[in-house]
DNA sequence: CGCAAATTTGAACGTAGTCAACAAGTGTGG
DNA sequence: CCACACTTGTTGACTACGTTCAAATTTGCG
């Protein structure tokens, strides 16, 4: 199979008609296979639309004045991609590969036909928008009011929520200035931050792998709010 | 007149027709006054709805473990409030009024009915949600990779963009404190990045009043980028 | 006018940044 | 298969931006 298609992630939400798994299956198209590094969408320049990652890591990053560079959110499969693209010709950020990866396109006007034809599903994209939103203010909390080292422990803690890891055990896949990066400090601060939680016993590493020796504790000291995955979708409209 | 609605935001990127306007009007109930203080939403409490702000200054913020606050967002007339309160039956953050102010109430079973009726107006609500998602993105962007007096700057031109003023000189409305907590800073900070500004001539103060002297060395400072407030609408579906 | 909230200022402190050097991986081509 | 180059990770010494604490002053209200 090809990865995780956002007909995947709806059906995880709703009981999908035939109807709305065709209307789901037809949205997205060419199918491409991006190596790490390649950008589909780059800060300023002219927008390459929608996307839906099936397979594989991605990050969005903008670039200040002085080069410094923000990562805005890392992507997993199933997450659509460059929705802010919609509206703004230019794109806001920057999307990259972190791994190889597998995209789909998703055309503007197909979008747009999906919200005429099927009233739930375009709820339910504008309900997973909400799902991002406060994904983002909950980052924006941690950048403004949480220590260098409660920054760190939430970033390991959501990758593991997202990543749907069962075992305490998993492959971050970044290196220390991404995770810099993301959090707004320096790599060779998160490399103190890191050795601080080992030390302390609340993680292990070993070849790039991470461990959660103490992921209570973990939860505590990084100020980690695991959001409710289930929502409340009463008010979606009838399904067609 | 009851100050601005969303039917109002909503005219001011697409033209509406007679049915979208009175869909829109439908869709804005109970009309309330709330005195300063006030809040419509408390985090962790059960969710008191999706609202318009009409008239007056709203913000909503989060609180940590430790009591510090962080201020997510400042809303100003016509915005939507607690469009995360549709999925999550748990507020996630608390809104409080900043000032004087009148909000209406929206049914969550009204706007599901709007995305089966007029999905014209549905796919302009996802829309504007994503202009709202940059603006959460540049915010993330500053407080994780600018200097505490760049975010003060840009929390001021902010504002001057918001409240729509054309005079360079305008009522801020905030305490220092919630300046800081919107900054990710300290009141005692911002109190001295104020005065930094306004000694190299960048801004005035005077009994609660800030005038921007020379807007295009704050914008500099400030790193602050005005979005394009001219929207691609194109793929928006046909009206009803 | 009187009180509480908000602002202002100074001094000392601490978290995170900077700079620099070295070590350990990683990948590539000879 | 190894050698070399480059990226990534690690550590130490020093610096600086922003915090903390405390006290004085101003402002806005009732």
């Amino acid at each position: 199979m090809p990865g995780k298609s956002f007909a995947d992630v709806a059906a995880g939400y709703i009981d999908l008609t035939d109807s709305e798994r065709a209307a789901l299956t037809r949205l997205e198209e060419r199918r491409r296979v991006l190596r790490r590094g390649t950008s589909i969408q780059r800060e300023n320049e002219a927008g390459s639309g929608l996307h839906v990652l099936r397979r594989g890591l991605m990050m969005s990053y903008v670039l200040l004045q002085d080069g410094s560079r923000q990562i805005l959110r890392f992507m997993f499969p199933g997450d659509l991609i460059g929705t802010a693209t919609l509206i703004y010709d230019d794109a806001t950020e920057t999307t990259v590969a972190l791994s190889e990866v597998v995209v789909c396109s998703i055309d503007r006007g197909a979008l747009g036909a999906m919200f005429e034809e099927h009233p739930r599903l375009a709820a339910l994209v504008f309900a997973l928008s909400q799902v991002e939103r406060v994904a983002l203010t909950d980052r924006l909390a941690a950048l403004g009011r949480t220590s260098a080292k409660a920054r760190v422990g939430a970033l390991l803690l959501e990758f593991r929520d997202r990543l749907g890891v069962e075992r305490p055990s998993f492959s971050l896949g970044l290196t220390q200035e991404e995770i810099a990066d993301a959090t707004g400090l320096t790599a060779v601060h998160v490399n103190r931050m890191l050795r601080q939680l080992e030390e302390e016993a609340l993680i292990e590493r070993a070849s790039g792998r991470v461990t959660m020796l103490d992921e209570r504790a973990l939860v505590r000291v990084a100020n980690y709010v695991r959001r409710d995955t289930r929502l409340n979708l009463a008010w979606l409209p009838k399904p067609r």
